[in-house]
DNA sequence: AATAAATGTGTACGATCGTACATAAATATG
DNA sequence: CATATTTATGTACGATCGTACACATTTATT
């Protein structure tokens, strides 16, 4: 006998949509864009609930960027639930995740963003790098099944390979100059005996 | 009969003096960092200075960009010298040139502060791919002479993994993490035959 | 030398910002 | 219900900024 559901504020709504709103303006339009006031008026709330939430600016963004990790995380394990017979599922793999960043161009520019910012700031280079090795074990693990040779020197570089490609790509803005699942499928032949 | 050599204010002198000083913020600070004062007080001129040569800030770093790609060319050339006989030569010429940049991480870490910065400009995207095209051109027209299959991918593929690595390392502030130079050769022998 | 043009300098305006903080409202706790 | 705690909001201070601009100085031109 639950009555209709009520739109009930969730705790951590405030401060969740303070983060989805900070990263939306990363990804628009860069670090620099970020103010309390402007995420504030973006988001419809008061000045105050950002520096309730945040109580500076350093601190929003780090969390900002512990919350795309999050997210991107997500998209990682929705994609990666296929098992792993052939070189081909590797490189269908790491093309759909790849294209599939590329729907939200912005986003993944944020992403890059958040790999420049950890050069100067070692909490979040420190976020980065866990995702990183989480990354480059599932790829290498991949890898060793199939019997490539010495496994995360391959995963390494395929994933160097990519994150160059789509920084390439980002300055671009076309759709794929480059070849690159032909690529990827060459690179990871040479570590393949 | 000269006298002693006096120091004599070139022109264009100061104009120079506020790129480098610029290029050096942006190193060690990023671009976020830059205004026309700070600029001024680093380079010891009033601010009227900094301002009379570059109207605005967007001004001020466009040309900066412009000016690091000068130095960046310059150190290329300074190493391109040596003639292609073997797959060898291609890999020092490309060890040679990550090592040198990596000589000074801040100035480095600036170029990728360029690249971000040309995803969203596409003034400074264009002076970028005019030279990246002159890079792929060096390295494919290298590959070539040496019978690689399709020298134009081998280069952008060899291009995009040292982007990819110098970003990773410089979050991670070590001398080698991963190998870089047995990863190139391993995938520039993937192109050959 | 007279004049024009380029180069260099100091100041000030309006805007924006991070942040602190007093206070209010809602919620939890006893 | 009373009270403590958490959540939320409005305002204001001091600092910094981009930029415009009047003015001074140096250099070039005739």
């Amino acid at each position: 006998m639950n009555a209709t559901p009520k739109i009930v504020r969730q705790k951590g709504d405030r401060r969740q949509l303070i983060l989805d709103t900070t990263l939306r303006m990363i990804a628009a339009a860069g670090i620099d864009s970020v103010t309390h006031r402007k995420v504030a008026e973006a988001a419809e709330i008061p000045l105050g609930s950002t520096t309730y939430y945040f109580d500076s600016r350093e601190h929003l963004i780090r969390e900002t960027f512990d919350h795309y990790i999050g997210m991107a995380k997500a998209l990682q394990e929705s994609i990666g639930s296929k098992p792993i017979k052939r070189l081909g599922d590797v490189v269908n793999y790491l093309i759909e995740l790849t294209n599939r960043e590329f729907e939200d161009e912005a986003l993944l520019l944020a992403e890059y963003e958040m790999t420049l910012f950890a050069a100067r700031d070692s909490q979040v280079a420190d976020l980065l790098h866990e995702w990183d090795s989480a990354m480059i074990a599932n790829i290498s693990k991949a890898l060793k099944t199939l019997g490539a040779k010495r496994p995360l020197d391959a995963a390494r570089t395929v994933l160097h390979l990519i994150r160059g490609y789509q920084l390439d790509r980002l300055t671009r803005h076309t759709p794929d100059p480059g070849n690159l699942r032909r690529r990827i499928r060459d690179v990871l032949e040479a570590f393949l005996n």
